[in-house]
DNA sequence: ATTTTTTGCAAAGTATGCTTGACATTATTT
DNA sequence: AAATAATGTCAAGCATACTTTGCAAAAAAT
């Protein structure tokens, strides 16, 4: 499962998960499930909240894990 | 559905679909199916892809029609 | 021109992203 | 302390990503 810095940001910017999830369009639980590690975002779900936080996909999830090519 | 330069890419590497797929590791028809926009990659697909190519995902995939913020 | 490779498509099935609604626990506020 | 807000979770269901098999047409190679 991806790790994401989606719970830190939305700290930094003093952020529910609600306010986060009614931004980028899904519901509470999407957000919750995507920080607790219950499944990995969509790539248009991921976009969106890379650039909610003016970032790239790239700096909000962490690839690290997924395996070498 | 999103637009990608997966097909570009590929043609300029001189790549078959077949060839990618192995590559990132997913059948030949999901490659087709990204490239003809049946649907859109998964974000670890998407990674995958653009990691194959030495590319960020957003040099990859369009995301200029997702609707704003 | 014939063979081989590459690509597009279709249908049926499995896996996963996301929703809805509801409840319990933990912060935070007053 | 009591009320309110915020978070984690569970279950059922729908939507979409992906697989498998197989066929037909287009492109490339010989």
């Amino acid at each position: 499962m991806l790790k994401t810095r989606i719970q830190e940001l939305r700290k930094q910017n003093k952020l529910s998960q609600e306010e986060l999830a009614l931004a980028v369009g899904v519901t509470r639980q999407t957000i919750t499930s995507i920080e607790c590690g219950k499944y990995t975002a969509s790539l248009v779900l991921a976009y969106k909240i890379a650039k909610y936080f003016g970032l790239t996909i790239e700096e909000v999830f962490d690839f690290s894990d997924v395996e070498d090519l």
